[in-house]
DNA sequence: TCCCAGGTAGATC
DNA sequence: GATCTACATGGG
């Protein structure tokens, strides 16, 4: 990689493993504007970032160097050797050769802790176009303006402590439905401090898992995927119905049952099941699109 | 009208 | 323990 600050951009030459597009849309994340091919607006970390793709340079607009190295680098984990990731992925099972073909591109953002758990305690059993919406109107309502992009304004996602002051009500104004108590109890703890990101990474896996199921709404599946996109623990192989379907049908040929499947992917992927998980995840919802699209 | 969605809690078997 | 069901809301 080659970083050059230009005009007030960076641009970061020479990227390996790293699609823009398949990294923002493949469901990990869900703040982000497509604007034109592989150039988007994103929000993350208090910021809005316009960012594109042009072959393996990517340009970060109205970024400075100090910026870049101190947040985005991390943010879209550039630092770390992806095509060896993958390589021990396919040597440890081949059997998920096609999904990393189809998915490659994808890295795992480091994500901020807060906002992960929010969302994902938002995202259960949601469609995540619908997700996408309901935090944009959390971040429109309580966050703030931290930029403009043509017309339209970006809002931050709220910190815990503006969280915490909504209510019940609010929250279920925002459509969560039956999410609202959940987020409410979860904002409450955030701000006292009773559940902790800084505190749970450096916990281990399974004591951090159960610190985050302590709390209401939060089950396995939510637990895992903020271990794994809030916390880095990169081992975390959160199973939706997503998962569930495609390992039935690369791995089991049959329906299985969920504790089944996490068994045998804990074995099979190791301390890579997130990134396995993400691959997997991506590819299943892409063959959905095409299918649907024949 | 019914089924499903990046599930979970609580009830019941 | 394992399985069943209600839970808001919107799209297909």
């Amino acid at each position: 990689m080659r970083i050059i600050s230009e005009n007030g951009n960076i641009i970061v030459e020479n990227v390996q493993d790293f699609n823009l597009g398949q990294t923002l849309e493949c469901g990990q994340c869900f703040r982000y504007e497509r604007i034109g091919a592989d150039d988007y607006i994103i929000v993350a970390m208090k910021k809005m970032l316009h960012i594109q793709q042009q072959d393996d340079s990517l340009i970060l607009y109205n970024t400075s160097e100090q910026e870049y190295k101190g947040i985005w680098e991390e943010y879209f984990d550039l630092e770390r050797d992806y095509g060896e990731i993958k390589r021990e992925l396919v040597s440890r099972n081949d059997k998920i050769a096609d999904a990393i073909e189809a998915q490659g591109g994808i890295r795992i953002l480091n994500q901020e802790f807060d906002e992960v758990l929010i969302s994902f305690i938002i995202s259960q059993n949601q469609q995540i176009p619908r997700i996408r919406k309901i935090i944009a109107t959390i971040c429109e309502r309580y966050g703030d303006k931290i930029g403009t992009y043509g017309e339209k304004d970006y809002y931050s996602f709220p910190d815990k402590y503006r969280l915490a002051e909504l209510t019940e009500e609010d929250f279920r104004d925002c459509k969560t439905g039956f999410r609202a108590a959940y987020l409410y109890g979860a904002s409450k703890a955030l701000a006292d401090g009773t559940i902790d990101g800084s505190i749970l990474a450096s916990m281990d896996r399974n004591e951090a898992e159960e610190t985050l199921k302590s709390l209401k709404g939060v089950g396995k599946k939510v637990a895992d995927c903020t271990l794994l996109f809030g916390l880095g623990f990169k081992a975390a192989f959160p199973i939706d119905v997503w998962v569930k379907r495609v390992m039935e049908e690369i791995y089991f040929g049959k329906e299985t049952k969920k504790e089944e499947i996490q068994k045998f992917a804990d074995k099979a992927f190791g301390e890579y099941g997130g990134y396995a998980q993400q691959y997997l995840f991506a590819y299943a919802r892409e063959k959905s699109l095409k299918d649907k699209n024949k």
